[in-house]
DNA sequence: CATGAAACGGCAGCTTG
DNA sequence: CAAGCTGCCGTTTCATG
C-alpha cells in the first residue's frame, strides 16, 4: 500500500492522542475532516493502523510485575508454535524469536511474583520449552505505545 | 486513588478501542455517556489512564529491526540516568533495569539493520555504559499494547 | 453541504461517611 | 452536614452520507 507524507503526519498525530478528532486533525494537516476520515479508513482496512488503545499505568490497575524469559526450545520448534502457546497466556504482553544463545524472548506481567511464578511455571510446562532463564524487572524506565516517536520513515 | 470495578470495565473497553464513544461505553457499563466521561477524566487526571494511542504495523510504517540490548553500566549509575538517557533516543521503545548480570535492559525498533547499529553506537556511547550485549529479534510473535489483556486486577 | 450523533457544561436529586 | 456520583437537558462541535 501507498503511505505518503500526509499519511505519516495523521498517523503520527494518532500515535499521540487517538481519541484526536477528524476535524483537529485535519487542522493540522490542511485537509477536511471527512478527508482525514478517508485517509484513516483506507489506513485501517490496509492493517497500517491496526487499532485504538487506551494507554494505561499497569501499577494503578494491579500489575505491578514484570519479566522477561528467554525461552530455549526442542529443535524441530516453529515460530508459529511459539507463537500459539504464547497467546495461551494472559500475562505474556510480548513474544519474540531471536537471535544468540536462546530461542525466543517473552515479556510477562503480572499481578506480584506469585502471580509471575505461576504463569512462568505454565509457560514452561509446554511441550517444547526445554529450559529456561528469567530476568526480572526491577523498574520501568520507557515503555512507548504505538510504533514509537516521531521519525516514522 | 479508588478505582472501582466500573472503572475497571471502562479501561477494559478503552484499551479494546480508544475511539469507543462515551454513549457505548455507557451502554455496556450501565451508565449514561456523561458519566462515562467524568470518570474517564478523572482517570486522566490520576494517571492511571495515561493516554490513547493508535497501534500501527511497524512494518508498514518502515520500523522493521528489532532489538534487545542489555546494558552493564558504571558502578554508580542511577536508573533515573539510564531512563534519562534512553528517552533520548527515539529507537528505544522500552527501557528496564533489571535483575541478573546485566543492569538494564532496552528494547530498540528501528528503520534497518545500519539504523539499528547506529542506534546501539549512540547508545553505546553513553558515559555510564560500560558493555552491553544485544540481541536481535527474528520476528515478533506477540505484540499487546495498553496493559495486557481482560484480568486486570 | 446537510442531517443525525456525540461531546461537554450546568443543575438538581440521591446516597454515604 | 459535606462530598461525591448520578441522570437530565441545554448548546456546540463533530461524523458521515
Amino acid at each position: 500500500m501507498q503511505i505518503d507524507a500526509v499519511d505519516q503526519r495523521i498517523i503520527a498525530l494518532l500515535v499521540a492522542d487517538a481519541r484526536a478528532s477528524y476535524a483537529d486533525i485535519g487542522t493540522r494537516v490542511s485537509l477536511s475532516a471527512p478527508a482525514v476520515k478517508r485517509r484513516v479508513d483506507r489506513l485501517r482496512a490496509a492493517g497500517v493502523i491496526r487499532g485504538f488503545t487506551a494507554v494505561v499505568d499497569p501499577a494503578a490497575v494491579g500489575w505491578t510485575t514484570e519479566a522477561f524469559v528467554e525461552l530455549f526450545c526442542a529443535g524441530r520448534t516453529t515460530p508459529t508454535q511459539i507463537g500459539v502457546a504464547a497467546r495461551r497466556h494472559p500475562e505474556v504482553v510480548g513474544a519474540y524469536t531471536v537471535s544468540g544463545e536462546a530461542d525466543a524472548l517473552v515479556h510477562l506481567r503480572a499481578a506480584d511474583i506469585s502471580h509471575l511464578e505461576e504463569a512462568l511455571e505454565r509457560l514452561r510446562a509446554e511441550p517444547f520449552v526445554t529450559s529456561s532463564r528469567s530476568t526480572i524487572v526491577l523498574s520501568r524506565l520507557v515503555e512507548s505505545p504505538g510504533v514509537g516517536p516521531s521519525h516514522t520513515g
